[in-house]
DNA sequence: ATGCGCCTTATTGGATCCAATACACCGTAC
DNA sequence: GTACGGTGTATTGGATCCAATAAGGCGCAT
């Protein structure tokens, strides 16, 4: 499972058109280019990649079963808004899945994924913008479980990533920068961990991590108001 | 989350057709009908269903977010086959996320779904039948987690037991009917605690119920031997 | 001025058809 | 008799079109 978003879905490959549809609706959902409680029409995204409305509605069909939009008869896709609570169950999920998909990933991770990890954290301690630190983050993280064999915990474990972006970002956007060195600390303590091959250690610094995020979130309740069109 | 399987895509509904197709599909590969390795025509299920094959592959996108099929451009869909590794790290999953599920349900469960839950308990200690223990002894555990309101987790938790529904009927199969006793002190264990309302207990026993069985299916390699088609 | 009902338009669901791809079978050659 | 290549068929991906549904706007009445 590579740091970038993958096609999450169980085949290699269903249509071409129908993959990229869903792949470019997937990154403007995460990237907060549609926001929650906003519409897709099928015939703007057909426009947009000069195609017919089938292969959209393949990919909406497949970004619902992923959680990522909403559906009503005859009524259109959306993007579901989560509340505070959703969120925080969600995150829960994340701190009992993501150790998990931790140590999959660890006995097969190498020099070359450690030499990046290495990179990426550097560059998150050099950075001042939200929106890199974000990108960055979400590269460490999924690249610590790039090792795991098992389609459906890492398939969930994005998926998880996924629902959240949104919420995540908008607390980023709210919070200072007064936190980074919390942050910084646990990631290198994981990624000692993951470099140590101790599975132990790096699955409990995660897991305090994932919580510790999931509790200041949740002490934000104005995360939760944004995105109202 | 009621005991029957719902639909569980985000929307409560996309086009009729193409939910009712879904349904049927994905209860043909619960049920075994479908079975590991064995490709999905779409001609064959639109004729079963006098449909056109649009509605069909809308469900067929549905199942693979759902992990329920596998796809490869031009060559159809397929239920895919998993080792025993594979369906040893879901039900760690399952070991994981269950007892949130059910953390988040009790406060919302009440004496109608007591005497439910110990109506479907009391015959399960009365059957002999393995089909009839398949059915109810997952209408059970869903019932448990009916009162969580996270559609997130719900229909993860559904997915879950979707994905290994095969190999818990091969591996039924293959046993005798010695450990039932294992089985219903457990179940008798969770639902004392459920209607305790005691989360704590409810919590252990289920993790400790889904491990005793995931270390159990592990211990027979012939159940991920079937399917081959 | 506001509310309700009706009509029209926008949007989606499904049918049909055509193009493309993959696989299987048959024929030929060695 | 076996292997390889080519062709045809089966199946899927996408385009187009029609029917159905929902929502919004407009007009009329109170």
């Amino acid at each position: 499972m590579p740091g970038q978003t993958k096609q999450m879905a169980g085949g290699d490959q269903n249509g071409a058109v129908s993959q990229r549809v869903a792949g470019y609706l997937r990154e403007a959902i995460l990237s907060g280019e549609i926001v929650p409680g906003e519409r897709i029409r099928q015939e703007d995204v057909a426009a947009r990649f000069g195609t017919s409305r089938l292969p959209v509605r393949e990919a909406l069909r497949i970004l619902e079963a992923e959680g990522l939009t909403e559906h009503h008869m005859h009524k259109g896709a959306r993007v579901p808004r989560l509340d505070r609570h959703e969120v925080d169950v969600i995150y829960q999920m994340r701190e009992r899945l993501e150790p998990l998909a931790l140590a999959e990933s660890l006995p097969h991770l190498g020099e070359e994924q450690f030499r990046r990890l290495e990179d990426i954290q550097a560059r998150i301690e050099a950075n001042t913008d939200i929106a890199e630190f974000l990108a960055l983050d979400r590269e460490f993280h999924l690249l610590t479980y790039a090792g795991c064999p098992i389609e459906h915990l890492s398939s969930m474990v994005v998926r998880l990533w996924n629902s959240t972006q949104h919420y995540r970002r908008t607390f980023m956007n709210l919070s200072g920068p007064a936190r980074r060195w919390v942050v910084n600390a646990e990631h290198r303590l994981i990624l000692d961990a993951v470099e140590r091959r101790d599975a132990v250690d790096a699955e409990r610094y995660l897991s305090g991590h994932i919580r510790r995020t999931r509790i200041e979130l949740s002490r934000h309740p104005e995360a939760f108001e944004g995105g109202r069109v």
